[in-house]
DNA sequence: GACGATGTGTTAGTTTTCTAGCAGGTTGTC
DNA sequence: GACAACCTGCTAGAAAACTAACACATCGTC
């Protein structure tokens, strides 16, 4: 069903580090994962996701670099849509107020405009 | 270090069914379970989850009321952190503009409208 | 009181996750 | 060539997750 199922407790960790860095060798992998875990664990790991189609890797030089296969956006959206229905009640407005609110300060004039600008254009769709 | 660390996939999956309840019998969380375990592996994981506490659970005619011990408030916090770190490079802005993109269409005025004065402050707060 | 439905606790066993350790290959330096 | 410093693959074993099955309690109904 989800993106994220299927996944253990440390496969999601190494994915989730996969996706925040685009494609990353083991040991970058390794030294962004928590309670550092032995290297050669990683890499069995990182074996694993590939074997079962979450990751895939390219010799780059004599090592190897991985990156995730599920496209980014629709992990996003997947990651995304589970986090507005287990917290916010299935509503993405919720969410995104609880995101500007608690965050405010770091939101650049930029990120305003184009924030207003999707509400206008929400505005009008609503209609 | 976050919330969900330390937990299994079952656990997870328990625990988030809580958070979106609010508070569940042992029965409604096994309804909600995708691939269907046993009823009485969820009532172990429950008693699990407890033990770690994460979870705890109130007697009610006859049955056991779960709901999780730390604040929705925090949970949603967290995750939203970490679902920002990992898909958005840390920019709560990308997050909420997705949030707002893909679901335009579910935005109420009411939702609208908050949104609006939210970004508003924001604005003020910026200078 | 006997029965079924529904709830819990606990146990023991399987399966999966997770890991360290060893073998081997390439590159660069002495 | 010998060595260190990287990297990879693989394997066996420990640890944790996951589960089914059984025992027992309560309630309602016959």
């Amino acid at each position: 069903m989800s993106v994220q199922n299927g996944l253990s407790r440390r496969e999601r960790q190494i994915l989730d580090i996969l996706f925040k860095h685009g494609r990353a060798t083991a040991a970058v992998v390794h030294a962004d994962l928590p309670d550092r875990p032995s290297n050669s664990a990683v890499r069995a790991h990182l074996r694993t996701l590939e074997e079962k189609g979450h990751v895939k890797h390219e010799a780059e030089d004599l090592r190897y670099v991985y990156s995730p296969v599920v496209q980014p956006a629709k992990a996003r959206k997947s990651a995304l849509r589970h986090l507005v229905e287990t917290f916010f009640e299935g509503s993405p407005a919720k969410a995104a107020a609880a995101l500007l609110d608690s965050n405010a300060a770091r939101l650049s004039d930029d990120d305003l405009d184009r924030l207003s600008s999707l509400i206008d254009k929400a505005r009008k769709e609503g209609r």
